[in-house]
Order: structure tokens, then C-alpha cells, then sequence
DNA sequence: CGTGTTCGTTATGCATCATCACGATTTCGA
DNA sequence: TCGAAATCGTGATGATGCATAACGAACACG
């Protein structure tokens, strides 16, 4: 897209602001929540005033979108960097090395995980085909990558639940197609189930409702949740 | 507390402006979001100004709490109900029952359902001891005397994943005492981690990650998450 | 029928979002 | 090197929403 061959200096300047208003933002984020992003604050940390602003944002809502579309890649980026971090044979593994990261990255930023996968911010309107949908295949597609690598190895064993309706086989034929032929539609279905899960677990952990477990039961509560979930999936652990 | 013998005229025309007031929240919150729930326009709907809401609620956020306390309690009686017709000694079809329930009321009101169980609203104290941890205690509630009552019946068999971490039984034994005997700390273990794959379920479904399936699919994915969810705990199911 | 409470209105102050017009700085071509 | 043009930031301005204050109308009650 860019061609990094002509990084003008003014540009990286350009870059570097922009940056810094994310960075300020997410940090205004993180202890005001996210609707209380105000341009006026931004700029005072910056040392500016609230209109220069306008001069790299359109308005508010097109730096929460920016930032939605950041998050998804920052927690699609760790999630990947530590599910490689880990032998690609060993999927029960990578599996739970991806959840831990899942969790840590939404107990990390909790407003941001709001931003992405909560409920949808005050009046914006939703970008059609933003950043939402794009990040959420991500998150199933790596998901998906690790069932199928499953199935190769044969290690994928039939699931808790095997009754699979028409229409959800259909679906994942249709909307999944590279999953045909080696993930039974029994084990898709699964493999949507352990993702709710992780993602029940993550969201109650990260708004605190586990807060009156210590730490240490908190923290060995969700790695019981992750086994349960790769279990039920037939996931092969251990 | 109110004495009901004296609903004077005016204490029951207040009520019901109160009353008028959440609804017409709710009705705007259903269909601008959370954060857009402006006086001004709860005011013009019922035919007032702005400043006269304040006769009822001394500001925004005493209004959020109220609605925040009114969502827990609808969505707890709505589960509560949907348990109640349902055989007792069938713990499995009241477990279905009330999951059921459960995200169809988040479904039917996801913007109540992100108020109360979301990411904390704007920049409003958290109420300490406010109705949070109140209805979450309650929804918990809810779950364990299902699993007292399967355990009773000798129903209740081993979950998915037995290993119980040291502080997690402590933290079973002295939050919930109510279980000690009847019901295993791997149990409880394994009921936290089906009302994760519920919750996350639900959010997953409310918020719209689901909606590439059909309505058709997608009813019967939920349905088999939870018998996923009830079979890993080691709930009684068919 | 008068008195006091309750309720709703208009008027006002304050903060934020967003735009505009202007000045200062930087970039770059002639 | 110098001057035109783009870029960037500021102060001024208008619109909207939150919240309070002061005033007036309607109601309950003795």
C-alpha cells in the first residue's frame, strides 16, 4: 500500500502524532473507560489543544474505530505470538498457550476488550464490513487452523455432543470450506462451543465477577476452564 | 420498608413517573445504545423538559443504577421462572431451561444485558456493594442448588477435569459453604466453567458474532453448547 | 378556603464536540 | 537562496447535554 521508500520527514512526524494519540487515548482508556475519551483531554496530555486533533481525526468517532481496528490486531497478534511460540504438533498446547494469551491480553486491557467484543459503543455507526467481522473470522480462523492440525495429526476425537442439526452442518460446508472433508461438522460445532468458553471465562474473568476468588484460584480456575474446554471439544490433552 | 397500606395518590403518580421514566431508558437504550440515554430525550418523549427528571433521580448515574438493579433482578426472575416450570427433580431439563433463558433475555435486551454483565459504564463509580455482586451471587446461586439438587439425586457425576488447585477447594469451602458435603469441589470447579461457556455463549450470540449462521443453526449451536456445558460438568443430561 | 408540599417550567452556568479563520512553521521548487 | 504552498496548531465561535437555581402552578390537607 505505502511504499516505505519515501517515509517523508514530515510524514513519520505525521505517523508518530498519530501514534501518540492512540497511545494517550488507550491510556485515558484504561482509567476513564471508554466513553469518557475526551479530544480535550487527549490534547492536554499531548501538551496541544483539542481542534489540532481534528487535523489527524475526522471526529471521535473515527479514533474509536481506529482503535477498534488496533485492538483487534494487537489481540490477534499476541494471540498468534504465543500460540507459535509453541511446538506445532503439540496442538493441546498451542491451544492453551493461545487461551492464556486470550485471557492475559483482556485482563491486560479490559477497556479495549469492551471496545471490541463488548457491546457495541454509543451511536457509531457499525463500519459494515470493518474491522468487527475481518477480526473475528481471524480469531476463528486460528482457531479453525489448530482443529485441522488436530485432525491431521489424528489426534481429534469425537466431541461431547455429536448431534449436529442440518442447517449448522450446512453452515460450516458453506461458510467454512476448508474444514470440510478432514473436521466433522460435530467437531465444528465443538470447536465453537470451546471458543465460547474461552471467550465466558475471559469476559466474566476480566470484569471481575471471579474477583472474589484469590488470584491463585482465579488464575487455576481458568486453566481447568481451558482443559474442560479442549476436552469437550475432544481436543487431545494430555 | 413502604408501609403499602398508604399508596397515596401522589406517592403512586410518582411511582409511576418512575416507572414511565426507566421504560422510556430502556426503549432509547434499546435502540441508541447504552451512553445515549440523554435526559433531554427521556424528557421530550414524555412530553416534559430535561430538569424535571431531576425531581426523580439526582443525576445520570443514579438513573444507570437504578437500571443496572432493575435489569439483574428482571433477568434473574425471567431464569427463575423459566426453572420454575419445569419438573424439580429434572435438574437437567431446568439446566437447559435456564440457560435458554438466559441468553434469550440477553438477546431481547442486549443493550440491558451489556449494561449489567458488560464493561462498567462510563466513568460512574462502581456502587461497592451495589446490586453487582448482589444478582451475580444470586445468578450463582441459581446454578449451585441445580448441582445440590443433582448431587442429592445422586445424579452428579465426575466433570470433565477433576485436578482441583489447593486454594480453589479453599475458596469453595469458605465462599459457598452451602456445597461442602453435597457437592465436590471439581464439581463446583467444572459449574463455574459451564456458566462461563453459557455466559460467553450468550455474549457471543447477543452481541452478533453468530449472526453468519442462520437463526435456525444458531438456535441449535446454543443448544448444544449447553448439553456441552451441562455433560463436562458431569450434569445429568438425557 | 388558606397553607405548605410537590411538581414542572424557564433561565443560567459549565463542559464537551466540532468548525472556522488566522498565524506560524516547514517543505520544496524556481 | 528565496518565495509559494502545504501543513500544523491556536483562539474564537456555535451547538448540545448535564446540572442547578429561582419561579410559578397544581394538589393535598387541616
Amino acid at each position: 500500500m505505502t511504499l516505505t521508500s519515501t517515509p517523508t520527514r514530515r510524514e513519520r512526524q505525521r505517523a508518530a502524532t498519530v501514534e501518540e494519540i492512540k497511545e494517550v487515548a488507550r491510556g485515558l482508556m484504561r482509567h476513564q473507560g471508554i466513553t469518557d475519551v475526551r479530544f480535550t483531554d487527549i490534547a492536554k496530555e499531548m501538551g496541544m489543544t483539542a481542534p489540532a486533533l481534528y487535523r489527524y481525526y475526522a471526529d471521535r468517532d473515527a479514533l474509536l474505530t481506529d482503535l477498534i481496528a488496533d485492538g483487534y490486531r494487537d489481540l490477534g497478534r499476541v494471540v498468534a505470538e504465543a500460540r507459535e511460540q509453541v511446538d506445532a504438533d503439540n496442538v493441546a498446547a498451542r491451544w492453551i498457550a493461545a487461551g492464556r494469551a486470550y485471557r492475559d491480553w483482556a485482563r491486560r486491557e479490559p477497556a479495549q476488550f469492551a471496545l471490541i467484543l463488548g457491546m457495541p459503543v454509543p451511536g457509531y455507526v457499525a463500519p459494515e464490513e470493518g474491522p468487527t467481522t475481518d477480526a473475528a473470522k481471524d480469531a476463528m480462523s486460528q482457531l479453525s487452523a489448530l482443529f485441522i492440525r488436530a485432525a491431521e495429526l489424528g489426534d481429534l476425537k469425537a466431541p461431547l455432543v455429536t448431534d449436529v442439526s442440518d442447517a449448522m452442518a450446512a453452515c460450516a460446508a458453506e461458510k467454512h470450506p476448508e474444514l470440510s472433508g478432514l473436521v466433522p461438522p460435530a467437531s465444528f460445532q465443538a470447536m465453537i462451543t470451546a471458543w465460547a468458553t474461552l471467550h465466558g471465562a475471559t469476559c466474566l474473568d476480566a470484569y471481575g465477577q471471579f474477583d472474589w476468588l484469590g488470584d491463585e484460584a482465579r488464575d487455576q480456575l481458568f486453566e481447568a476452564t481451558l482443559r474442560t474446554a479442549a476436552l469437550a471439544a475432544g481436543f487431545p490433552i494430555e
